[in-house]
DNA sequence: TCACTAATGCAACATTGTAGCATTTCAGCG
DNA sequence: CGCTGAAATGCTACAATGTTGCATTAGTGA
């Protein structure tokens, strides 16, 4: 019998159908790129990668593809510390988790456990819908690079 | 006797100075303008009444005196929505307070009575310095003015 | 008033992203 | 399979935001 499969399982390409869309070598490549990432991705981040694996494409294409994955919901967006988008796997449903991001290596890794609060009491008037939440400070890989070091 | 002045009494003269910065009309100009903001100002909208004030500038001194201005302490800077930086006055302790970004109208407010919690339990091995907390939603004009529409 | 240097203005450049439009390629169909 | 229409791509040009280098101007203290 067929075991049910789990949305992680998934291959690229199942997904992508799933949601209407063509399969090309971009869209393919570009989410099995960002499923595989333990950390967030810019968009230089996936074009270098496209280009180590011989995905040729154009700028404007990456971006569109981004575009659609965030849309479809197979992808989600952070805004990074130097105005350029990163990108993950996965649906975020509007800042539904946390992120963190390290100020030594730059990465910024989705902490799904933490969910920011909803409830703190705003100043009157204000009607709050969804809240980011980022922390800032020492990922585990630099701080044992760091405990290495000394 | 001389009252005792709180920093929100001193003039931008005198807070820049104190810095031992010197006392030029565009950093005089622009500090005035963000004191006297209710809301973030994006380096587009500052650079608006500097025209309006007839307060001659080079785009690019804007940038260098926003810098200035945020290095000094005077002034603190919240990433927006469309990757422009937002600047209020007063320092912000590296991400001491919250912030509200209206959807509507866009506007971007400090809330100063919000810190984000930072007691938090991490997953193992992460190690937060700071965290910066953003409710989106509707602020108190804009829903006061839908309440009038309707 | 003078001299020193911080601050400015200008031109050129960098990065990140968008818009329009012709061309290619995917997916369904006979 | 080979066609065909629409979706996706590639290319060019453009926009927004910010930075760098360097010559010039203008605050400041003497
Ligand atoms: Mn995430
Ligand atoms: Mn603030
Ligand atoms: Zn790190
Ligand atoms: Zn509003």
């Amino acid at each position: 019998m067929p075991a049910p499969t789990l949305p992680s399982e998934q291959s690229a390409a199942a997904l992508i159908a799933a949601c209407g869309g063509r399969i090309t070598r971009t869209r393919l490549a570009v989410l099995g790129i960002l499923r595989d990432s333990a950390h967030s991705l810019s968009h230089d981040d996936i074009a270098a990668q496209l280009l180590a694996l011989d995905v040729h494409h154009d700028r404007v294409t990456l971006y569109r593809t981004l575009d659609w994955l965030v849309e479809q919901g197979l992808a989600h967006r952070v805004s990074g510390p130097d105005r350029a988008w990163r990108f993950n796997s996965g649906r975020d449903n509007a800042g539904a988790h946390a992120h963190f991001h390290c100020d030594r290596c730059g990465h910024i890794v989705c902490l799904e456990s933490i969910r920011p609060d909803e409830s703190l009491a705003l100043p009157a008037g204000y009607r709050p819908e969804r809240a980011e939440l980022v922390f800032h400070g020492t990922c585990p890989d630099c701080g044992r690079r760091r405990a290495e070091d000394a």
